[in-house]
DNA sequence: ATTTCTGCAAATGCTTTGCATTGCA
DNA sequence: TGCAATGCAAAGCATTTGCAGAAAT
């Protein structure tokens, strides 16, 4: 196991106090953030840090794979420093995204394969994705039904 | 079953040549054709039409239902006249979005349940996404490597 | 006849870019 | 010290919006 500091300068990556700071929220946070709210976590600590260099940090992150980006749709991308296989599902009323610790096993190894014959792709990886409402946003209309 | 023109006027929403040629080109085709995309195999047809209209049309058409939107990232969303459960395998290379007429029962059934327990959430829908690289990027990769 | 839609152009908003300054190695 | 990164502002693009004229019901 490398440190973040020690795969960044393998590959000649300076190591700078904002990349570890937006790794470091991202780390940290189970809240799958925007580069908007990466930003705005940050600015406290950082006020004079830029949305162009939390733009172009993620951007590195990224190919470096110490991240993976989520693409819920509805605009914006979040970030996830965790990159090992799991899947996530989405709030379409508050936009939080969670973690799902679930992962079919079927689609690890033999479907995958399958489809790899049947398509002639290369497969590289796979994003699974559930769109819903979450246990906050949906009180109100539970609560509603439960007292008609 | 419904004629698109049936669904629409049952909505109160006009029935216009370009919102049928919008949906015909969906429907015809196997690229989960982007908004540009439409306007483009449009324009030799209608050569009026706005890129707003398509705009326009492809969000009438998911609330709709008639056509599902896919977020394969890389900036731009497709969209895809088939609203069956079905999912997708996109080209990091080319960019192509091809059907995989598979998806896990298991992810239909007694996992969408406890995935809801687990989280709370109600869940809408689920979206399944494999990126690789298609067979036509592949091929000379493989007869270079075929070779060595 | 009324209501909604279209097409244009302008506006918006997210993301990227260029470049002088700053800071890591 | 040298090269890369930062921060700012401007530019770039995809998408949305407002509205007058056109079309659908």
């Amino acid at each position: 196991m490398h440190t973040v500091e020690e795969i960044l300068r393998k590959k000649k990556i300076k190591v700078t106090p904002q990349r570890m700071a937006v790794y470091s929220i991202l780390k940290k946070s189970k809240f799958h953030p925007s580069v908007e709210m990466i930003y705005q976590k940050l600015k406290p600590d950082y006020p004079a840090m830029s949305l162009a260099t939390v733009y172009k940090t993620v951007d590195i992150l990224k190919k470096v794979g110490l991240i993976q980006e989520l693409n819920v749709g509805d605009g914006g991308l979040r970030y996830d420093a965790q990159v090992k296989p799991h899947s996530h599902i989405y709030c379409k009323k508050c936009g939080k995204v969670v973690d799902v610790n679930h992962f079919p096993g079927e689609l690890q190894d033999s479907l995958l394969k399958k489809i790899e014959e049947e398509t002639g792709f290369d497969i590289l990886f796979v994003q699974l994705y559930f769109f819903g409402t979450c246990p906050e946003c949906n009180n109100n209309k539970k609560l509603l039904k439960a007292s008609s």
